[in-house]
DNA sequence: AATGAATGCAACCGCAGCAGA
DNA sequence: TTCTGCTGCGGTTGCATTCAT
């Protein structure tokens, strides 16, 4: 038998649009099924992690704000690389997102180190500060989610912060309700062959979310200084 | 202005855990 | 109880963009 083959990759903006619009038929869970209904040839897997990564709008876009950036390094001394933990301790952000940015911030530690011993051979290795992340990451401490929750707001507040999320002004997210009524209104989604496809759709989402609805015919283009909601928690 | 290196991020892969048959 | 399929997680990779020379 010949298997329908699967696309890899990018997604487009088209089957993003699709996506968004079989999730609110059929709701964010049964991955495999959504993506055989939805006649996108992706798996559910990938189905699952563009949604939960990239277009579930509850996302935060941006750059990482130092309070939160603060609250992942203590959350990552307490639990480890699971990353999934620390995300759901920080609306908005996903666990690729955090990983990432671990990385990225290891990355740039590391070779602070190896700066700092160059400059000064004879020194012996710092204490950086995720020496001490790892060890204790092996056994997580069992867990109390309200104690859990009141650990976050401490460390917020003691990052200068006092609320968990109102903050960043610039990090707009769109309620889903928006997204969907406007996915609704253009109810042939599955017909329309005339949508251009992109070559590349992982550019500036990233940073103008808006983009997300926007293309050469401006059918998707939400405008932003309407109705959407910020992210409140 | 060109180009190579560094960085950031989206997406894939493999595995483990869970739930239903 | 066992099997099977699905979901979610963590690790890794590859590509696009940005930066430095």
């Amino acid at each position: 038998m010949v298997q329908e083959e699967m696309r890899k990759g990018p997604w487009t903006e088209q089957e993003d649009v699709q996506l968004v619009f079989y999730v609110k038929m059929f709701g964010d869970r049964r991955w495999d099924f959504l993506a055989k209904v939805s006649g996108l040839k992706r798996s559910g897997k990938s189905c699952r992690l563009r949604w939960v990564n990239y277009l579930n709008p509850a996302l935060k876009r941006g750059k990482m704000t130092p309070q939160e950036e603060h609250l992942v390094l203590q959350l990552h001394s307490k639990y480890g690389n699971r990353w999934s933990k620390i995300a759901g301790k920080l609306p908005g952000r996903t666990d690729n997102e955090i990983k990432n940015y671990w990385r990225t911030h290891v990355r740039k530690q590391a070779q602070d180190e190896k700066k700092k011993n160059t400059n000064k051979a004879s020194i012996s290795p710092s204490s950086s500060n995720f020496s001490n992340c790892s060890s204790s990451s092996a056994n997580s401490p069992a867990e109390d989610s309200s104690t859990e929750r009141n650990d976050c707001v401490e460390l917020l507040q003691v990052a200068g912060e006092n609320k968990i999320y109102e903050g960043d002004q610039n990090m707009m997210v769109y309620s889903m309700d928006e997204i969907w009524k406007e996915v609704e209104s253009t109810e042939e989604i599955k017909t329309r062959n005339d949508l251009p496809v992109m070559a590349s759709t992982t550019w500036d989402y990233n940073y103008c979310p808006d983009l997300l609805w926007m293309s050469t015919h401006d059918h998707y283009y939400f405008d932003n200084h309407q109705d959407f909601s910020f992210f409140t928690g």
